[in-house]
DNA sequence: GGAAGATCCTTGAATTAGTCAAACATTGCA
DNA sequence: TGCAATGTTTGACTAATTCAAGGATCTTCC
């Protein structure tokens, strides 16, 4: 099932197959995580966590965009599964920061080859389309930061 | 802050990339629905409602690869903002199809436009960068259709 | 025709994700 | 010192989702 609105510029068809390929695709990641024992924004954030670089919590909420509490909850469930822990800022007491376990440095490494891993679609295209998408995409990103 | 795995081939990278710019797209996404007091799987939902087209519940939970028993709830949640109601399968008693009302089919316009607005970073590209794009996706999905 | 099994939807209980408002501790400034 | 700002948590709530179980209706097959 396809469904699809009126087209009008090449931006907006690109993104009508952007979108169709990127929900295939979240489906996909999902299935995967799900066989690690993890959900989509549980592997967001242990993304978010680099190994070395604790983080504080209050950071991590502005990453994820997202209300303060809901860190809470999301590094309750990280401590409870020993991906990572909540460490004392030096400095501030105020701030509790997350760090990886070395199990979670280890699952970090699977959600991140997991998530870089092109869908069907994706992996399907001539090697020239490929390199010609990663090309494009990457001009779209480093436009945007610039 | 971005997080990148070690590449390896070019599909590797424009997944990278393609992850990237999809994360950033769903959140601006589910921005603008909420302005339409939607959250993403009600619109997803709606978006599979096609006006005419009433959908038998347990196609819409095939579709959406989820339980019927969410698409009993999502249902609920559609009735309840006016924008479906169930009716009565002609032939099979068993069956409930969603419809839509005159409210769902408005919003339902109005998920599709948003839905398939380019993003910042594909609409920051050059028109030649554009079409380029569009029509690789295109492959991209129609090889895996075909 | 009627029993057995399959299909469709709902209900109830559970978990996760997320928001908001309020509380608490700590910091930093005036 | 006193007070406002900051960082985290708690509690209450909604949404999304799954699973197991149940009730209604169909289908099949003796």
């Amino acid at each position: 099932m396809v469904v699809v609105a009126k087209t009008k510029t090449p931006a907006h068809e690109a993104q009508q197959f952007f979108f169709e390929i990127g929900m295939q695709t979240r489906q996909l990641v999902v299935a995967s995580l799900s066989e690690l024992g993890l959900t989509f924004p549980l592997a967001h954030a242990l993304r978010l966590l680099e190994p070395g670089h604790p983080r504080p919590m209050s950071e991590l909420a502005e990453l994820l965009v997202c209300d303060a509490s809901n860190v809470t909850a999301l590094a309750d469930r990280l401590e409870s599964k020993g991906l990572a822990e909540r460490q004392p800022h030096p400095g501030d007491r105020r701030v509790k920061a997350l760090a990886l376990t070395e199990d979670g440095i280890e699952l970090r490494e699977r959600v991140l080859e997991l998530m870089s891993e092109p869908p069907p679609p994706i992996a399907a295209l001539s090697v020239s389309d490929q390199r010609a998408l990663r090309d494009i995409l990457r001009r779209a990103v480093e436009i945007q930061r610039g």
